[in-house]
RNA sequence: CAGGUCGGUUGGGCAGUCGCGGUUCCGCAUUGUCGGGAUCGAGGAAAGUCCGCACUCCAUGGAGCACGGCGUCGGAUAGCAACCGGGGCGGGGAUAGCGUCGAGAGGCGUGAACCUGCCGGACAAGGGCCACAGAAACAAACAGCCCCGCAUCCGAAAGGAUGCCGGGGUCAUGGUGAAAAGGUGGUGUAAGAGACCACCGGCGUUUGCAGUAAUGCAGGCGGCCAGGUAACCCCCGCCGGGAGCAAGGCCAAGCAGGGGCGAAAUCGUCUUCGGACGAUGGGAGACUGCUCGUCUCCGCAUAGCCCCGGGUAGGCUGCAACGAGCAACGCGGUGACGCGUUGCCCAGAGAGAUGACUGCACAGAUGGAUCGCUCGAAAGGGUGUCCAUUGGACAGAAUGCGGCUUAUAGACCGGCCUGAGGG
RNA sequence: GCCCCCAUCGUCUAGUGGCCCAGGACGAAGCCCUCUCAAGGCUUAAACCGGGAUUCGAAUUCCCGUGGGGGCA
């Protein structure tokens, strides 16, 4: 996933937080929130302390990008999106990953209409 | 060969596809959050942050005190208390092994490699503490033993016995305790005691030998014996200014022009009579606890490099390297490490890059085949081959280095000690 | 990333190296009281974060680790 599409600010992270809408999976919580003044999709990734050590949270971070990195030119734009990671993603597959990542997205109805 | 023990190396390989970050080059009807190529891209611990440095800031890093740290000897280093090699005293190794006694069980003596803890001073001086128990915790007399006196009794006397009696000697014996003025044997004595003697142990001192030294071994002499604790205070010696890359520098933006602290003047010279300069004294601040010393500022209502409050959470730099640099080889050293030659330029993110999938081999583990070799009477064991399943730990750079500590599946290599057999 | 601090029953805490197999309060359990509950009374269980060192003796002193908490642009 290139830097363009990343969430980077903290502000942005903030806000999202405070004001999106959130979908929560045994694997991954997914936060949204509409931002016309963005050109496309931008996708910030977390993993909290909880989620295990540095090894471990990089591997969960690194799995949400790589399963996200698929959606991110279909996607509908002008969205803020963060991806949470969770305990249990530690021992995930990226096909579980994936799966996952389809069901918040479709539960967020943010696919395009012929994906979903 | 068996057993024990220690150290070193490695920390997964190859190929393909997709993807990420840095550097650099090229391209463009599309100069961009563009496209393409080349190249580089985690560790031995990157971790803990326990020590030590580099570097930066505190104007300079000055003296003394305070405070803190360290403390056997020698070495290594830019530096380190922690690294390396020795020494001493403990603990383990040790139900090893060896010797000896024994029918045996086992007893006694001695006990390697190696691992591990501690290390100035308690006789240079001083203070504190040593609960409980115990008579007494650094000096002491509870019981006991012994002597003398007195009283009573027995006795003709000599003398003997007894004592909620008195005075003294003594620590051998008893009990307490973690610890009670060396141990054994003798001499000695009223009873005893290093009071004296022999041997042993310990301390001090001295000579010789070995060693750079700590120290060890052997001998002489001496008082004959001095409790422990300094990871309690303390004393002696040595070392240390403080903070830390979120240090620090530059730019942009933003909030403000808020509150607190706050002194004392005197004299001299010049004067255009407003004041200026100098000296003494004072105040604020810096040197991060105090004093001195040094420096900056102020001068009668304000200065201040002071304190509080308020604001920013963006970018560039520090910061990605000619360096205490890395690799290979050689030499010196037991080793930490040093020297030389050759080659190389080797991660640099910023919500934070090194991953995913597929295939092929390879260590290893488990199960099976009962096929081969081998040990064995057998049960069974060892090893080879084939098949299946499984399968590679701990863990992720954030200014950089040296050491330590902690986590770590396995694989490979080597040293030392003890024992057995063979040459 | 860097720098500090803390750890004692379930919770909050006290605790000069020995008087501590660690005290108190709340809570828990049992009993008494009451027609029942509450309150009250009595009793009980329950902890020094782990390992090593110093010491005759460690919750306390020293070292190493573990787990929490806080600050710094």
């Amino acid at each position: 996933m290139q830097r363009r599409f990343r969430l980077s600010r903290s502000e942005d992270f903030k806000r999202v937080r405070r004001i999106g809408k959130s979908y929560a999976h045994p694997l991954v919580v997914l936060v949204a929130q509409a931002n016309e003044t963005s050109a496309n999709v931008r996708v910030g990734v977390a993993a909290g302390k909880s989620t295990g050590g540095a090894v471990d949270r990089n591997r969960a971070k690194r799995l949400l990008r790589e399963a996200m990195r698929p959606h991110l030119e279909t996607l509908a734009s002008g969205w803020d999106l963060i991806l949470i990671a969770r305990p249990a993603l530690v021992t995930a597959t990226l096909e579980d990953t994936r799966s996952a990542l389809f069901n918040l997205l479709r539960r967020a109805k943010l696919l395009p209409a012929d994906e979903s």
